[in-house]
DNA sequence: AGAGTCACCCGGACGC
DNA sequence: TGCGTCCGGGTGACTC
């Protein structure tokens, strides 16, 4: 599901697309997504201006010259795609925002939801959000100082938000395959070396992730080459008995409080 | 505080 | 092909 590169290079993408485009209408065929009844939704957007697209962990913000923010979270299975009236995909978008010839669909979005906020709504909710872990202030002190309030299992505290902001179930595995470190391992257990390198494999790992464009199955536009070019990349996460790539050992695919977890036990302690 | 459970939701996979 | 059923999975609320 999108985690933070996934995210990022969406930002990114639509950064470069979009950003200074002014919404000429608004369609809501999905009422749940959105927090306001579509008439308003649709008054409060029309001939306002994106001026900003900015990330916060795996949440998405589409900052509007009036001053709200529309906050999208794709959780399970959202996508986006942006095309023109034609050029769409042969399913429905529960939102769909027209900018003048082009148009941004919002796909998947079950229990996504796309919200028109205010900046201090917008605050509120962001507000226990975990740190960005690509963000220059989080050092390796910042991090190792984290891990000392932490007691649970290793990959739990990585896919809970409060904690670090962006990594889901994906990339938390990912990490630790490159840190080779199990990720049933209890955070009070780990060595202050390994604790060093688990920092530096988020760092490397998620760099890695949005230079390749994420995960995602689908380009966001039709000629995007870069959106999903991570998906061959991941060395762990669905993988589960095919041989590792560094041992050649299998996968092993378990179940960590209710959540799919892959790991190499051979490459990993 | 950590760990477990549940509800939310529906596309897609699977069985027949 | 088509219909019914089940599952997955991020998050927040709740419990012990």
């Amino acid at each position: 599901m999108p985690e933070l590169p996934e995210m990022e290079t969406y930002r990114r993408l639509l950064h470069e697309q979009i950003c200074g485009a002014v919404i000429t209408s608004t369609a809501v065929q999905r009422e749940k997504t959105i927090n306001l009844p579509p008439a308003q939704f649709g008054q409060l957007l029309q001939n306002n201006r994106l001026t900003l697209i900015e990330r916060r962990g795996k949440h998405l913000l589409f900052h509007l010259q009036s001053g709200h923010v529309l906050l999208l979270h794709l959780m399970l299975g959202g996508f986006l795609y942006l095309g023109t009236a034609e050029d769409k995909l042969a399913r429905t978008a529960q939102v769909t925002v027209f900018l003048g010839e082009r148009v941004l669909y919002f796909h998947g979005l079950r229990l996504g939801y796309l919200h028109l906020l205010t900046p201090d709504q917008i605050d509120e909710k962001l507000a226990p959000l975990g740190p960005e872990p690509l963000n220059p202030e989080f050092t390796l002190t910042h991090f190792e100082k984290l891990l000392e309030e932490k007691r649970g299992v290793l990959k739990t505290a990585m896919v809970d938000q409060h904690w670090i902001a962006g990594i889901g179930n994906c990339y938390s595995d990912e990490i630790c395959f490159h840190a080779r470190i199990l990720p049933t391992r209890r955070i009070p257990e780990l060595t202050a070396p390994e604790r060093a390198t688990l920092y530096h494999s988020m760092q490397e790992v998620l760099a890695e992730a949005i230079r390749f464009g994420g995960y995602m199955e689908q380009p966001l536009y039709r000629t995007d080459e870069l959106t999903g070019g991570f998906d061959e990349r991941c060395q762990v996460y669905d993988r589960g008995g095919e041989p590792c790539l560094r041992c050649g050992q299998p996968i092993v695919k378990d179940e960590l409080s209710s959540r799919k977890v892959f790991f190499c036990t051979h490459c990993q302690q």
